[in-house]
DNA sequence: AATGAATGAGATTTCATTCAT
DNA sequence: CATGAATGAAATCTCATTCAT
């Protein structure tokens, strides 16, 4: 007799461990032995909830996604494009201790990416559906008459992921250099030039 | 006397076969064995050049700053202010496979530099040196009039340092979304903004 | 539930093993595979059951003198100070076999505690231990007017345990100068000579 | 051509470089990359004056030995028995730094000589020889008239030197119980005992 | 004679994985 | 289902030893 909801129940539970983990100290730091303490578990449940080792990583990575977008899809709808924007991007950003966390674990998993294909096209999906998501917003705010840009808004798209990305990693790696306040105000800078007509 | 040999020329090989395995299986791929196997001795031979793996990650971590910076170096001088960060920023992106190389190894020690002090310290001194780099030269097209921006230069450079670094990724990661054009035309839209006072 | 092992048991047959090298190979033959092997294991079960190398180690020292001191207290009490001080002194010679394989442990663990702190700790509790017995005796032995001695009895505990040592130490290595007779009669002397004010 | 006086003296520049290192950081640190460094050689030249590493550990307890002795012999002469007994005992126990280094070295090889065939026959040797000087003292000085002992003198020979023995280790893992001066009150006493009859 | 390059074995430790209970 | 015992591979590092120069 299988039990479909705790099955479920617990995978989820141990994801959480492993991403509690790999926030905490890095993702070199999630053993496998680690996780299940974490999780209040023994070793060996792992075996009856995943495949692998890898499945539990990439069980991690997609909830990491999940959030972002739950995140995202719980704020109030109704407003203007750009105000949309303007949160989903600033939320993507390192700018408190939780989602300095997330940033780490999304940069630990580029680096596996680029060498291991399952977690490249996990990686991937992720991506896509964040990118059209923010295609989305700018052609509304367009629609709206929020933006005035003569660029492409696939090009403008993309050199906002970039630049979330890019900001996010230097954030970790030089916090000294930039700290949130500065963060907050290069973003903010670019979107304006969208107002603005700056491109 | 002694075996004749380059002591240094020995070092840079085994750099070298190091970066090769990066390059090729990623980061963590790159055993002390690998590495060894790599660079057709035993095991052993790293004692010799090396004082543990560690000197030789942040060796060719270092390796690879030189690299960047000798190929900038080497370039005539004496050209404006913006064709020179034109140069400098374009060639940080991975516009060739030699490149995508160069990023892919920079984004695998991005992750380490999140657990490892001592990467940490490397990956900060040269991101300072590319820093004042790209700062001067705005510095230099500022004062020659070839931009017009009411943004602080230093927001400017960190901007361009985080586009930069956010395309490579998504480069690496998503090379359909992100041909070679794309991407020149993406950083190339950005710098002509400066141009025209866009921002 | 889960495979019946008894844990604390294992730890003991490990410790034993451990035991059984130091005293046929010496302490530096003592490796983990060895242990691993003498007990009838693979190397990697001592992870679940020790910390690391030093954790067996300690165990397997701490273990030697619980030896010796539960052969002490299993004796039958009630004798006078002298006699029980006489067994426990003969008890630490290496008068047979089995003790002998104790003072060879017990040396090759002195050799260990100059440059283990940890090991030095666990040398200097047991030694305290023994150091206490012996004054404790030499204590009631005095209140009963067994021995008459103008030296501080602090002292001649520790010209006792001094010459336990020292004679073990002698026996082990010129065991054809030292037979077990002599080692005997030696000791027997000098407890001798408290009786009858010697000193 | 050989050179058979740089052959020697070479030998012992090394073997005083083993020593050295030996007494400074312990039997375990001395390594032949180690005591080639500290000797100012590089490894290889280990080969043209030793067999192997048991050579040259085994030339460094020789090398000890004879600084002992010779140390003793150096004394003037024509003193009665019971003094240079005195002095001779003393002598070997680690009142300051340096003799308490010398005693960790003995104590390092005494562990050794428990499984080294060699290293033991080494040990007999020289230990035979140290016998000897103490039984022929003893013997002077009864001669002298200066001790009264009812005890055989090989038995006082025996206690003495295990006593020696005995003290040195206890000192160096128990310094806190025994300083020099108790050390040397502990063996005086006993050599007092002797010339007055103690025993 | 002397150097130091190179080897390869072996030591400790860590881990993913398997499996008897 | 769940436990945790056990395995065995692999990673880093250290060393004695060999040998071309």
């Amino acid at each position: 007799m299988s039990k479909i909801v705790d099955h479920a129940g617990r995978r989820e539970e141990i994801v959480q461990a492993a991403r509690r983990i790999i926030l905490r100290e890095g993702i070199e730091a999630a053993t496998i032995r680690a996780i299940a303490r974490e999780a209040g578990y023994s070793n060996g449940v792992l075996t009856h909830y995943f495949a692998d080792k890898d499945d539990i990583m990439l069980s991690a990575l997609r909830s990491s996604h999940r959030r972002v977008t739950d995140r995202f899809r719980g704020r109030p709808a109704g407003r203007g494009g750009m105000a949309a924007l303007h949160e989903l991007l600033m939320d993507n950003l390192p700018l408190d201790d939780e989602r300095a966390g997330e940033s780490g674990l999304k940069i630990g998993f580029w680096s596996r990416s680029l060498t291991s294909p399952a977690t490249l096209r996990a990686q991937r999906a992720r991506a896509e559906e964040l990118r059209r998501l923010v295609r989305g917003l700018l052609g509304a705010a367009a629609e709206a008459g929020e933006i005035r840009t003569s660029e492409e808004l696939g090009d403008v798209t993309e050199r906002l992921l970039a630049l979330v990305d890019g900001l996010s990693v230097h954030r970790l790696l030089y916090p000294d250099r930039l700290g949130a306040d500065r963060l907050e105000r290069l973003l903010g800078t670019e979107l304006d030039r969208l107002r603005t007509g700056g491109a």
